[in-house]
DNA sequence: GGAAATCTAAAT
DNA sequence: TTTAGATTTCCC
């Protein structure tokens, strides 16, 4: 007899264990570990996955139930990506069955959808006796000709050419299939969704190598032949020509008969990315993106477990794509925080790369022109190995970067959110015809407050994070805790004129639109790109010269490249600057350096305005200059000063309850129970989440800071025990996120 | 998560 | 003593 080790579906931490069952004898070929079945769970029947397979069981083999179907034969055929959903489960804190969810998806439809195809049952001699027949005859038939030729020429026809593009009607197909001159075949269909890219190899070429390009390919090639497998920080600057190099690195791997896997930021898989892909690798590559179906999705893991695909292109769920021997793991924008999950598993993409190229005896190849600081840090420690590539390969010129000192322009009188230097700036680019893009920097704001006079934020004095304004009028660290009375005068020079910043994409439009009613103004945000493509729409209309200013938020930064923009215009640097967590400064500068970056794409030369209460910041100073390295040195004493990441982590517990006070008396107990087994783990709160109610239910975080990410899994270990404990309060339900930061 | 079993208390 | 309601316990 054999049985199977089943989890159930239901994401509770009471349920995640294994549940055995009795695999019927017809399901012994396919209920292996991976698979996804169908259980009769207590009262009624539940979908849930085979984690193991043994022909004994500790549980009273009279209790047992067998196992009621298998929907869906196991993805994972060498056990790795069972192991990965173990060890993200470990790692960041999620049940069994949410951590399978993320790494084994399963498709909505269970029967896969066939696809005919008829070819010859006979040699080709038959076949041209038989159309020799057919042609002899004096009544033809043109339909059995057409397919009989067609079939000398092709041994496989699909069904629908025939019946469509040659017209051959079905009672001649079904009549030769009768006297055995050919076969109908029904093979499975997996739906391509690059299909109608019709690759034209002919017209390309290799492309040509630089120096320092061929420098790297040559050591790679010799580390991954060596079988060092060192993870690899690419440091290219924008246009150094990192995809080349990533290209020769895939082109080595594919030549061991080994698979590669490429991640990117959903927002980057545009259709020029895929390209470039599909011209280099052809059939062999296929994508993933968040706007496939669950079945087209799931096709794609199939053909990439078949061999059909060797190099799957895609956002972090790519990262589960089974191949069989995966031999590369690149990570394209690698300080990009959209690898960071938002559910649990809230993983990170690349830590987990790394372990699952750890277990296919993979190399991880990490990719940025502004490397997050804990991966540079790595890379300058010898954890990663270091390429940098400073250099532009080629066409485009960085525009001149101009701070603008809005301290300053207040004192001359001018309290509108466009300086005049940026106003020049902007009549001079309308006048020549040439185009703008004003960027209101303003995604998380969380009611930071500073001084329009001096430029002073008011910060917490055990954190060095800026402290939010509460409802309750005074202000909070979400850090610590640590509440102080806000007195509406600047602590430091004095000046009434303290407060949070407001200010939106609306309000920017509206002043524009008095300064400049000739202008013609497009605005991007949440509200503008709700339809259907509107994000598209808009982005084309303005690549088409349509508008002379585009005004948006973070989604004008990233993706498109407009060359008729010479000017681009950073209104409020602060907001992001001072946004209360300690990764505000990296993701400010990675933000600015890119805002930038849009301009100057074309032949012209172009200008990019920052306007900044804090002129003097590290963070400006370094993005005037473009120099990732000043600011990474500024960056990295602060995190060491302050023990952030990558020197300490943080692990945030979040407790959700309908009831307030269950909440809170939860957070207190695992706070006792957490530092009564470790009384030198650094425990802070509970107090409410930034956001503490959300749809009725109360949210309250506990957080824990220590410089070893291991014994904050060991604390996570130690409040999921407790919180599973029998005297533990009940009603409430507990979540974790390692370095939360690391999302935003 | 949900049904069934067990406990609790206050209404007849 | 009954019984609705709240809480706890199983579920392979």
């Amino acid at each position: 007899m054999q049985y199977a080790g089943v989890i159930v579906d239901i994401s509770l931490a009471k349920l995640d264990k294994c549940f055995s069952y009795i695999i019927p004898e017809e399901m012994q070929k396919d209920a292996l570990p991976g698979a996804a079945v169908l259980v009769p769970f207590g009262s009624r029947t539940l979908d849930g996955y085979i984690l193991w397979v043994s022909d004994t069981v500790d549980f009273d083999p009279a209790k047992l139930k067998p196992i009621l179907k298998v929907k869906q034969q196991g993805m994972d055929s060498n056990g790795q990506l069972l192991a990965l959903a173990e060890w993200m489960r470990k790692h960041y804190g999620a049940t069994l069955n949410q951590a399978l969810k993320t790494v084994l998806p399963s498709a909505k439809r269970q029967t896969p959808k066939m696809r005919k195809v008829v070819h010859a049952a006979c040699s080709t001699q038959v076949l041209s006796d038989e159309l020799a027949v057919l042609m002899a005859r004096t009544r033809h038939s043109l339909g059995k000709e057409r397919l009989l030729k067609a079939l000398l020429t092709q041994p496989d026809i699909p069904w629908d050419e025939l019946t469509h593009r040659l017209s051959v009607p079905t009672a001649d197909i079904r009549d030769l299939e009768k006297k055995g001159l050919l076969a109908i075949e029904e093979v499975r269909s997996l739906r391509n969704p690059l299909g109608a890219v019709s690759a034209e190899k002919n017209h390309w070429q290799l492309p040509q190598l630089n120096h320092l390009q061929q420098q790297i390919r040559d050591d790679f090639v010799e580390r991954y032949d060596r079988g060092d497998r060192t993870p690899c920080l690419l440091h290219g600057v924008t246009g150094s020509g990192k995809t080349e190099v990533y290209m020769e690195m895939i082109d080595h791997v594919l030549k061991k008969n080994r698979q590669v896997i490429v991640l990117i930021p959903e927002i980057a898989l545009t259709y020029q990315t895929v390209m470039r892909f599909y011209l280099r690798f052809g059939g062999k590559v296929s994508i993933l993106n968040s706007r496939m179906s669950a079945g087209e999705r799931y096709d794609q893991f199939l053909r990439a477990k078949e061999g059909e695909v060797t190099v799957m292109v895609g956002p972090r769920s790519a990262l589960f794509t089974p191949f069989p021997d995966l031999g590369l793991i690149i990570v394209d924008e690698e300080h990009d925080s959209a690898y960071k999950s938002q559910q649990p598993p809230k993983y990170h993409a690349r830590e987990t790369a790394i372990q699952r190229a750890k277990l296919s005896d993979a190399t991880v190849v990490l990719g940025s022109a502004t490397p997050s600081v804990a991966s540079f840090y790595r890379a300058k420690k010898g954890e990663y190995h270091l390429y940098s590539m400073q250099q532009r390969a080629g066409g485009g010129q960085l525009p001149s970067i101009h701070v603008t000192d809005l301290r300053a322009e207040l004192k001359a009188g001018n309290r509108s959110m466009i300086g005049r230097e940026l106003m020049l700036a902007l009549k001079d680019r309308l006048d020549k015809n040439e185009q703008s893009m004003l960027f209101l920097n303003r995604r998380g704001m969380a009611g930071f407050v500073s001084c329009r006079a001096c430029g002073f934020v008011i910060k917490c004095p055990h954190c060095d994070v800026s402290m939010s304004l509460h409802k309750d009028g005074r202000l909070h660290c979400h850090y610590c805790g640590y509440k102080s009375e806000y007195k509406k005068v600047c602590p430091s020079c004095g000046s009434k004129l303290i407060g949070t910043m407001k200010a939106g994409t609306e309000r920017v439009q509206q002043v524009i639109e008095q300064l400049f009613p000739k202008a013609r103004v497009l605005r991007m945000d949440a509200d503008t790109t709700r339809s259907k493509n509107g994000h598209e729409k808009l982005l084309q209309a303005f690549a088409n010269h349509e508008a002379d200013i585009l005004i948006g938020t973070q989604m004008i930064v990233k993706g498109h490249d407009f060359p008729g923009v010479t000017l681009m215009g950073i209104l409020a640097a602060d907001l992001s600057l001072n946004i209360s967590d300690y990764r505000s400064g990296e993701r400010t500068f990675d933000l600015l350096l890119q805002a930038c970056g849009r301009a100057g794409r074309g032949d012209k030369p172009s200008d990019a305005y920052i306007q900044t209460y804090q002129p003097d910041h590290y963070v400006i100073q370094s993005v005037k200059d473009s120099d990732y390295f000043a600011f990474y040195e500024q960056e990295i004493a602060y995190r060491k000063l302050m023990n952030y990441p990558p020197f300490g982590h943080l692990l945030q517990i979040e407790i959700t309850s309908l009831k307030e006070e269950r909440a809170q008396e939860t957070g207190e107990y695992l706070r006792q129970a957490i530092q009564k087994e470790d009384a030198s783990l650094a425990v802070f709160g509970p107090q409410p989440a930034a956001i503490a109610k959300i749809s009725d239910t109360y949210r309250m975080v506990l957080l824990i800071r220590d410089t070893s990410y291991e014994r904050l899994v060991k604390a996570k270990d130690m409040a999921d025990r407790a919180f599973r404990e029998a005297g533990a309060p009940k009603g409430a339900d507990i979540w974790f996120d390692f370095d939360p930061m690391d999302g935003f």
